[in-house]
Order: structure tokens, then sequence, then C-alpha cells
DNA sequence: CTGAAAGCGCTTACAG
DNA sequence: CTGAAAGCGCTTACAG
């Protein structure tokens, strides 16, 4: 084991060069600039790299380049009890994406509030990133005008909810108030007439655009609203349970209960039990985020799953566009349908297109089989 | 927004030296030799550094250093149904554990098998990382013997569950035997005598060491485990179910069930509630990892949470280690009690040891309040 | 199409 | 304790 202190020397462009019997310059020609090279000095360069399993130092790329080929990305601290595992895939993505094109992620942690935007500045003065990728995004979100402001490349997954109008910096998001909107749908088609909706005081958007398709959808259907919504002080099962018993307790309960998130309509699910009802056949519940305690839990929770995968490719396009426009692209969610509120007949056919505005992915209707076996 | 393209010139520390007037050496002294300078000299230049908000660039410095100031870290791609929330609060320390010393956390992806190898061969080759922290370890894991051979430096959480017994590579893990052993001694405490334990057939290491510490403190008791141990063929929460049926089905079934996991506690639970049995009342059910599903769900569920905070900074220990010594270090783990099976007040006072041999944290029982309010 | 040269921004022996 | 010099391993104009 003590050969584990004797560090290897990697392999340099250098001793390609002179395996290959050309010029440094050649050799960075064939990796950078193929077509500079002639077919004959391409291959012999290529042999050598591949004889010698060289890969160029990524450092001194950066140095010379300007690039770090990394994005940094802020890991949230998990609080009790909630359940960021949308966060789990999403991170899977983005490290897909950078891959793809030769980069990679670089995670860091940041403090809320000031302190944490100096952690950003910081990453971008030591050039270990090229810019960011932001999620968990707030309204009015600090992040955005401080970045912009510092000419700090970012692409945000999350609108950038400013009360100006004016977006600072490009995103990616997905269309929640279209999804809430199908769900509303699909519960008015199975004969729900009084839909409640647990929603959330915290700041992020992402709560206000479900609850708009919640609403919009009850007014387009002639559903009332007034009372059916209750907002949760944090993100916990247990303020999902209260805000359901509260609705419940009402002298005319809903017979259906959206949740903004699937943490709530555990809670929802748990208030339903405890009155000795059961949700999905007294009382339908759905959730949103499709994570893994969505397919947990009996019974399974009908919810909203985002399309991680584009997600993630849509803001390194963003972050990496040449041009610096502030785009802003929505993207369809898809609705998984099980027990706790099967909808999945009620939306056969010409319905499936409710489910997004402009249906790119295989954002249809689809039932969780893994679940409706058991 | 055409701005954006427009890259400020980062601040160097050429021009820290000509604002302090100091030679560009003294600056980096400052940096990295503090010590060698007089105090007024320091202070000049610290002054400058301030003013400037000069931060050194990375890649300038990994390049003359020969460290890049990362590890890599692999996100396995999450199994629909299972949920590896435990890594996502794993990231979080791990992350946090690396800035505390001015590194980072990079991510990758590896397909699995040779392939998959080679990824970390890529990222050591390019030194765009100075080592891995593994996890999802398994029994002779072919990573450990693949980066040993190449001498590339790692730290695993989980432990080398090599069949020859020579160790290869420095490991942190979770007494995970000593936890399953003090669930039962608190099951045995509770009146319990039939107690099943819910494995899996997977090549994962924990499951054995689980399902060992299981079986020993049962033996220790008197208490048969014949029959009483099922295997799942994997990670879902269908399979537990399905698992604890068989138990249930026989003719003595267990008035208790341990799983090697929160997800397979996840189908016991369904399992128990199904044949109209209550979980925690009539049949004691408890899990592992305290994901956040275990206190999502009605009752809360049992569970053991593992330290991740020390894990991460041990790993790092190991793996920037000077000596190249392959050392394990074994870390206690949490009993979270609730309602599944309420072992609290079995386990008071001097049996609170059992937790874990060589208690260093604050390892001991603890009940989650949150969730005995609701 | 190919090659010698300068430079990216640091750090680290080595003289003074 | 401080300073001029070389070097880390690339890339990118610039000549040939």
């Amino acid at each position: 084991m003590t050969q584990r202190s004797i560090r290897h020397r990697a392999v340099t462009l250098r001793q390609v060069a002179e395996r290959a019997a050309v010029s440094r310059q050649t050799v960075s020609n064939a990796l950078n600039a193929p077509h500079r090279l002639e077919p004959a000095t391409l291959a012999k360069v290529t042999k050598a790299i591949d004889e010698l399993r060289y890969r160029p130092n990524r450092s001194a790329r950066s140095l010379s380049t300007g690039s770090a080929g990394l994005i940094g990305y802020c890991v949230a601290q998990r609080r009790d009890g909630a359940s960021n595992s949308m966060m789990d895939s999403f991170l899977h993505a983005l490290s897909t994406a950078m891959e793809s094109v030769g980069r990679h992620v670089l995670l860091f942690t940041a403090p809320p509030g000031e302190s944490g935007l100096n952690v950003y500045g910081d990453l971008i003065a030591q050039q270990a990133v090229d810019g960011f990728v932001l999620s968990d995004t707030e309204r009015d979100d600090p992040r955005h005008r401080w970045l912009t402001k510092r000419d700090i490349r970012f692409a945000s997954f999350g609108r950038v909810w400013s009360r100006t109008g004016r977006e600072p910096g490009p995103w990616v998001d997905v269309d929640g108030a279209a999804a809430c909107a199908t769900l509303v749908d699909g519960l008015h088609a199975l004969g729900h007439r009084r839909i409640g909706f647990v929603g959330w005081n915290g700041k992020l958007g992402a709560e206000e655009d479900r609850r708009r398709g919640w609403q919009q959808a009850c007014e387009r259907h002639g559903l009332r609203v007034g009372g059916l919504y209750v907002r949760c002080t944090e993100d916990t099962v247990a303020e999902g349970e209260r805000a359901a018993q509260g609705l419940l307790d009402r002298a005319k309960p809903p017979t259906a209960i959206m949740a903004a998130t699937d943490v709530f309509a555990l809670g929802v699910m748990r208030a339903v039990t405890k009155r000795g009802a059961r949700p999905g056949e007294d009382v339908a519940v759905t959730g949103f985020d499709d994570s893994p305690l969505a397919s947990a839990v009996t019974p399974g929770l009908t919810s909203v799953r985002q399309p991680v995968a584009e997600i993630a490719a849509t803001a390194l396009r963003l972050l990496y566009a040449p041009s610096g426009d502030s785009e802003g692209v929505l993207l369809p969610a898809a609705i998984i349908s099980r027990a706790s509120a099967d909808i999945t007949t009620t939306l056969a056919g010409d319905d499936r297109r409710l489910v997004g505005a402009d249906l790119r992915l295989d954002a249809g209707l689809s039932t969780d089989r893994q679940e409706s076996k058991t």
C-alpha cells in the first residue's frame, strides 16, 4: 500500500506528440480541430493517443480556454420530513446532460441570504465554474437579480417569478398549472363537484402556479373554490394532514383533495384514513412530483411527474446559448394515475392534450403498472 | 442583455501585487504561507485582496499543485419505486465536508460494469479529480480492486466486503449489525418472541450485515430464526409486501418484522394492513435508513438513522490521509423510535449502549417528537 | 496543412 | 523575509 503515495505522472500531450512524431500543436488540433489534419496524420495521432490512453489535462485546458467545463449546482439541505427526491433524479439528469458535452456538475452548499450569494460569487471569481443551474426558485428570487447584475451566467429550473415583469435570466419550468387543470378535469369527469386544494404559503412560485391551475379549471367547470383552499405553513406530512382536516371539517367537505406536493398528499391521505374513510374510494387524493413516496403508499398516489431529463437538457442549452437572450421554456408534465384518484379512463383519447399545451414529450397519461398489479 | 456576452476578466494575482506594491511571489505567500510574511506586509496584501475581491484561479492553482481540489462522486440512477434519499443527505454532508477544506464535489454518472470503471479512469487521467468517494458498495465491489490496482485514491462509504480478507482501500461504514441487534433487544423487551427479517438477495454487503445483527441477537435471546428470514429479489415496496406475506402465512407468524430497508418496511406495513391488522399494535415493524418515508407513513416507522455528516467527514479524512494505509472505520447508528415499534421505553438507561459499540456520536436512542405529536 | 512561440494564472524551489 | 525565474499542460493566433 506504500505504493499509493507514489503518484503516477499522467500522460501529457507532449508525449503523444513524440510518439506520433508530430508537433504538439498537431496533437492539439487532432483533439480540437481534427478537420484541419490530413487523414493520415490524424490516424497517426489518434493511434498514439489510444496507445498511451492520453486524456487532456482539465486544469491546463481550462486555464487556456477560460472555461472551467463545470457548472455549479447548490444542494439544498434536506428538511426533516420533507422529501426533495425530485432533486435526486434531477441531479442525475443534469449530470448526464453535462457529460454528453464533456462537462460536469460541481456541487456546493450555500447558507440562505446574502452570504449565500457570496458563495456563488466566489465560485465565479475562482473561475471554478462557468455558471450555475438554479433550482428551488422562489418568487422574486434574489439570486436572479444578483447574478444578472454581475453578468454571471445561469439557467433557472423554475420560472423567474418577478413582479416587475422583466425576466432576469433564462429559465425552464414545468407547466404545473396545466397539469393541475388536467387533474381537475379528470376528477370532474369522475363526478367530483367539490375539489379542495392543499397549498403552501412558502415563497415558491410553483405553488402559486399549481393552485392557479386548480382554480381556473374549477371555475371553468362551474365549481366553487371559495373555502376549498388551505395553505400549509411548512412542507411536512403533519401540515398536510392538518390542512386536510380543515377541509374535511366543513359542512360540505370536498370529495376530492388535490395537494401541491406529494408530502402534503400523504398528510391528506392520513387525515382521510383517520376518519375511517378510504383514499381513492371515499375521497380522491392527488399529489405532485411523483416522488418514491407516491408509489410506496397504499393506495398508490396519483401524482404529476416532471420531465427531469428534458428540464436538465434545456437548462444547459440556455446556459451555454451563444446569445444572452433571456428565454423561458415551459415544458408539459405527465399525470401518473394510481388508485388514490384513478382518472385514467376519464381522460382517454382526445383529452390527453390537456396534459400540456405543447406536448413534446411522451407526456401523455400513463398508468403505473407496477402499482396496479399489487 | 447583450452585456452578458462580455465576459469580465477576473482579478489576478498580478493585479493584487501591483496594488499592494509587492512582488507576485509575496501575494502567493500571503495566500499559502502567511507565516513567512512580516505582519505589516501581510496586512498590506490582505487589504489589496479584500479591496479587489481577489480569488485565486482554480485551474491555475490546480495546474501548479497537481491537485484538482475536487473529488468525484457517482450519482446512481434512481430506480423507480426505490428511494435513495439517504444519498440525498449524504451528498449534502459530503459537499459541506469538502467545502470546509476549500474543495468541492464533482458529480458524474457511470454505466454498470467495465465501461463504468473507465469513467473513473478517464476522470483521473484528465486530473479532473483527486480521487473518489464510493457508495452503494457491493460485496467484492470491482471498483475497489480496480482503483487500488491503478493507484487511484478513494474512500468507500460501505465496507470493503472482500472474501479474500484483504482490504483494498479505506472505508467508513455504519454498524448495521449493532443497530439491528439493538432493535431485536428492544422488541424482545417488548415481549416479542418471534421476530422475522425481510432482507434482500442483492449484492449489497450492508444487507448481510443487518441480517447478521438480527440473527445473532435473536440467538442470544434464545429466539428461533429458522424460517423467519425472507429475501426480496428487488428493492421495491411490492417485494417487501410479498416477503411479509410469506412470513404472515406461517402457522406461527412473527409478531414483529424487521426489514433491511425502509422501502421493504413499507411493504411489510402494507401486508399487515391488508390482513386487517395494525402495524405497531398487532405486528411491530422496523425499517432502516430513516428516509423521509419513515416519518411520512402512518403509523410512523421505527428506523435506523445513519450519521451522514460523520460518515462524510471520515471518508474525506481517509481519502486525503497522508499515509496510504487502508483503514476501516465503523460508526454507530441511531435508532429512531416511532409508533410502528415503540421501543423507546424498553431501551432506556444502560441499554442505550447497545446502539453502537464505540459510541462517539449522540447516537443514543431518540424519539421523533414531530411524529409522536401527530 | 503543419510548426515554433507566447500566454493562461498560479506555485515552488532558488537566490539575494 | 522578499524577489526574479522556471514550469505546470494546455490552446490559440501567427508564420511558413
